[in-house]
DNA sequence: TTAATTTAAGACAAAATTATCTTAAATATT
DNA sequence: AATATTTAAGATAATTTTGTCTTAAATTAA
């Protein structure tokens, strides 16, 4: 479904802005030890998303990743998706065939079309902020225990 | 979703089960050409599953790849899925969280469980068969044209 | 201004995936 | 038996993904 890569940014982002809400900055290495994430790979990847204004990042002192009260309004997690692993899970046929349609069916095209519809309206449909809500309030979690 | 891989190897099922149902037996070029994957290849993700009795295969004069009818009945798409693809897509937890479920939620967990159940019910309801029928039919294809 | 902290950027490397090519084995036909 | 046909198996290689390491740049504080 998702790449380890955009699976490692979506767990990032939710924790980033579970603290954000709070009104803190954290730290490549908190990122890496609450997500559960390697941490030099997600810096890489948080400074896609960063460049991509889905959050900020500070260098120096204080410095760290954070998300402003507009990104988490407005940051959707089939954005980040697209960012990391393209739209492929979006638009794409589930057998690659080009050009799939009603008109020019694969032969899986009318028992996915509704999945794909939901995996569209998931996606579309929640924000970041709506993953980091529920850390907050300990009803979700993005690993088992935090060591 | 599915890899390349187990995508050449459900369009290549698919046609060779599209013959097997005439009675044909088809060989690895026939199959590159009628499902648009490279035929080394695509021979390759044949020979394990012929291994794991998805389907038979014939060497010599008049050799080729078939379906038996038994095969044709049995045969789920969620078996090509995990032969080739192990079973992520069936079981695994969409953000990746090592023992995700209702009592440790990841913060995905509740918009994803329909539609993982929905991916699970498409996977196992679907034969092969099922795939081949409508491409006897012309109501579905494995590519825009053939060459 | 110097030193410490933190992310940025890119080189580097390991592993998995995708793909091709060559040789072997099996089978059928003559 | 010899030959042609076809898949089997494994070597090889290219590409992508995953991941680490080093150095640079930015920022803060003393």
């Amino acid at each position: 479904m998702f790449s380890n890569a955009c699976e490692y940014g979506l767990k990032a982002l939710a924790y980033i802005a579970s603290r954000s809400i709070e009104n803190q900055r954290v730290k490549i290495w908190d990122v890496s030890k609450y997500a559960g994430s390697p941490a030099a790979f997600t810096a890489k990847i948080l400074g896609k998303l960063s460049k991509e204004n889905i959050l900020n990042s500070y260098t120096g002192p204080n410095g760290g990743f954070q998300m402003s009260p507009d990104q988490l309004r407005d940051v959707k997690v089939a954005d980040v998706v697209r960012i990391i692993d393209g739209d492929d899970l979006l638009v794409k046929c589930i057998m690659g065939l080009d050009g799939c349609n009603a008109d020019k069916p694969c032969p899986l095209h009318y028992q996915y079309a509704g999945i794909k519809q939901n995996i569209n309206k998931m996606l579309t449909n929640t924000s970041i902020y709506d993953l980091a809500v529920g850390l907050n309030a300990g009803e979700t979690m993005l690993r088992r225990e935090v060591k």
